[in-house]
This record gives C-alpha cells, sequence and structure tokens, in this order.
DNA sequence: GTAAATTATTGACATTTGTCAATAAACCGC
DNA sequence: GCGGTTTATTGACAAATGTCAATAATTTAC
C-alpha cells in the first residue's frame, strides 16, 4: 500500500485525462483523508449527506433499514471507486441510506460544495465525472435488469460470474440483501448448487 | 402541437442554461425528426443502438424480451425526456434491450457519433447532459431501491404516485413488466385493492 | 362498424421465497 | 486463546407470486 493516500485517486484521473502532477495536487487538496472502524457509520439516515467518498481500501455500503429492521444494501463501494449516498448528496436532501465502512477502511472525502466547486472550476474534471457516471447508470441498468428478470438463483450466480471477490470477502448477509433476497434463501441457494 | 418539431428540444436546452437562438438552431440541426407507428420497433435486440432519442410526443419502451418469451420493460420515455437503450448506445456495443415506439410517436434522434461531436463541441452541453444523467442515475437508484425493499402492491403503489399518468395511458401488461411482476398478479393487485 | 386480435380477469394450483425458530459455526475484540 | 456476539445453516410452515387455462372485455385494423 502506498504511503501517500492520495495516490490512488492520482491514479484514477490521470488515467482518466492528461493532467500534470501540479494540477493533481491542486485537485487532491480539495479532498480530506481518514480511515474507518470496522461498521463505523458514516451517514446516518435522514441525514443529508455531505461527502462523497473515495475508496482507497476496504470497502463502504450503502443501505437502507425498514420499519421491521431489515436492512437491505443499495450498493457497495470498494477500492478505486466513488461512491455515496447519491440522491442526497447531489440533491442535498435527506437520505434515505445509511452508510457504514463495512471493513476498516481507508477513504478519501470532499464536500459537496467543494466537489461542485470542482466541477466548475477544474479543467476536465466534469468530463472525467461525466464519464465515470455514465459507468455507474449502466451499472444500475444491468442491476434493474437482473431484478425484474432474474430469480434469486440465476441473480447469485451472476454476481459470482461478475464479482467473486465480493462473495468471498463480505459476509453473505450482505451479498443476500444486495441481491433483494433474505439470508436464509441465499444459504439454500449456495447448498443446493 | 407546435408545428416546429424542435421547439421542445429548444425548450429542454434553454431551461437548462443561458443559450441564444443561433445556437439552438446549430445545435438542433444535428437531430433529424421522425414519426413513429404504434408498436414500430426502433432498435432490435442485438443491434447497437445507433441513436438516442428525444420525444416529442408519444411514448418510448426500451425492454426485455428473455428465452421463454416473457417480456420486461427496462425503461419508459415520454414527452420531453430522452432515452435509448443506454449501455449500448453509449459503449457501442450490441444491446441485450430492444425499443418500440409504444404508441404514436413524434421524436427527434441523433447518431452516437453527432451526440460525442455536441458534447465536444457546444459549449455547456456537456454540462447539461450531466445533470441530466445525474437525474436519470438518481431515477434508477429509486427504482433499484423500490425493487430490493418493496412488494409487488408498494411498487405498483408506489408507480401510482409518482407516475399516475404512465398507468392510465399504458396497457396494464406493460406496467407488470415494468415492475417486474406479472400481469395477473397486477390485476388481482388493482381489484384486491 | 365489424371481425380478429390483443389484453384483462379470474380460478386452480405449483413454485419460489420469506419468516420464525433452533442450533451450529464462525468471528471479533480483548 | 477465550467468551461473547454475530453469522450461517436447516427445518417447518406461511405468504407471495408465477404459471396455465378458460373466458370476458377491450381494442385495433381494415
Amino acid at each position: 500500500m502506498p504511503s501517500n493516500p492520495y495516490h490512488q485517486l492520482k491514479q484514477f484521473i490521470s488515467a482518466a485525462m492528461p493532467v500534470d502532477d501540479e494540477q493533481l495536487n491542486i485537485f487532491c487538496k480539495k479532498f480530506r483523508h481518514k480511515t474507518t472502524k470496522r461498521n463505523e457509520i458514516l451517514l446516518q439516515a435522514g441525514d443529508i449527506a455531505p461527502y462523497i467518498y473515495f475508496v482507497n481500501s476496504g470497502c463502504l455500503r450503502v443501505f437502507m433499514l425498514d420499519v421491521n429492521g431489515k436492512e437491505s444494501t443499495r450498493f457497495l463501494v470498494t477500492e478505486g471507486r466513488f461512491g455515496t449516498a447519491f440522491p442526497s448528496f447531489n440533491l442535498q436532501e435527506p437520505s434515505l441510506a445509511a452508510i457504514q465502512s463495512i471493513e476498516p477502511s481507508d477513504i478519501l472525502y470532499i464536500s459537496h460544495h467543494d466537489f461542485n466547486a470542482l466541477l466548475d472550476t477544474f479543467p476536465g474534471w466534469e468530463h472525467v465525472y461525466r464519464i465515470s457516471l455514465e459507468k455507474d447508470y449502466i451499472a444500475s441498468i444491468k442491476r434493474i435488469e437482473s431484478l425484474i428478470t432474474m430469480d434469486a438463483k440465476q441473480r447469485y450466480q451472476l454476481l459470482m460470474e461478475t464479482s467473486p471477490t465480493l462473495i468471498q470477502r463480505l459476509p453473505s448477509k450482505i451479498i443476500a440483501d444486495y441481491l433483494g433476497i433474505s439470508q436464509e434463501t441465499l444459504s439454500r441457494l449456495k447448498s443446493k448448487r
């Protein structure tokens, strides 16, 4: 692991656009760095998401909690990706979802205000962000497709194909509610192969 | 209905950014205009989506067809909105989904090449498109939420609240597979109130 | 306007998935 | 390493939803 917490963010940017070191440093200066404990809550449901996060290592989980205490995982954000409770962060309105760091994590974060300022002032960043949004949007479309066209077993198999490492590293409880099924159903799927 | 087929697109743009008439005309010139018949297929599954559409009137449906002939509606695109088989259009790879105009429709369309050229050359357009992407992404996140946290009845009630006109104007068969449930289940939900 | 086609409804039943409960296994923090 | 907590598995059953089939209602194309 590189000692510089901005190393991966710089890679993310420079992979997407030509940019010199000085510019990169200006860009990164807007992000703050922190480490989190396992299961640390970064955003409570009902609060307005102040930050978007970039994950250096570990994993963030964006999830909802219904009145019966049932949890549903909306998104999982792993190394080298941006993530937040997007509707809340984007619209600056109270979040239906909470965010927790499901593993001890090393993350960067930037406020909504600074993020928007970067979009307005940093040449090329809006373009890179737009491309990144397109990718995230496509991923969410594929998730919708899997939810409306596949049963539990097919969705699990798909996840095994596309994200086998997620399945290995996360408790199957989390995988189950990411798939929108109960823990017991997932357990049965796994045993019945 | 305005006689100029670009009227609504101009409104879409000028509502989102300051732009003069001459620029608007340059912008719109990249779009072609056509009308479609009810149930006309605009894109076959397996083809690469060449166009993104702007709907003046009518409704486009982006849907998938599984091996058993079961259809699933991924998105519905109504008046004043952009839409296409997004993953295919964006990545220029074969589409899992087909597009049909579910009602006789009046639409504009632009090729992937021209669309990207506009992003590169038309000042402010990438910004407007980015904002529009954020909205679409948020809508898709909300759809994912509803699919993983709600049962069929709750999803139907949500759709009644958020898009009552859609329910009125489209056959309930379409509504059912948009919700990811069978036509029969939807029919029972409606009768059991 | 009418015939043909499509869509909607309803019943009976099958299947999938969820819920609750009990136990076993794994894991975590110290 | 150990004790306590969380997570996973399994069974029994309930609830939700899907499938198939028959019929009714609606809509469309001409």
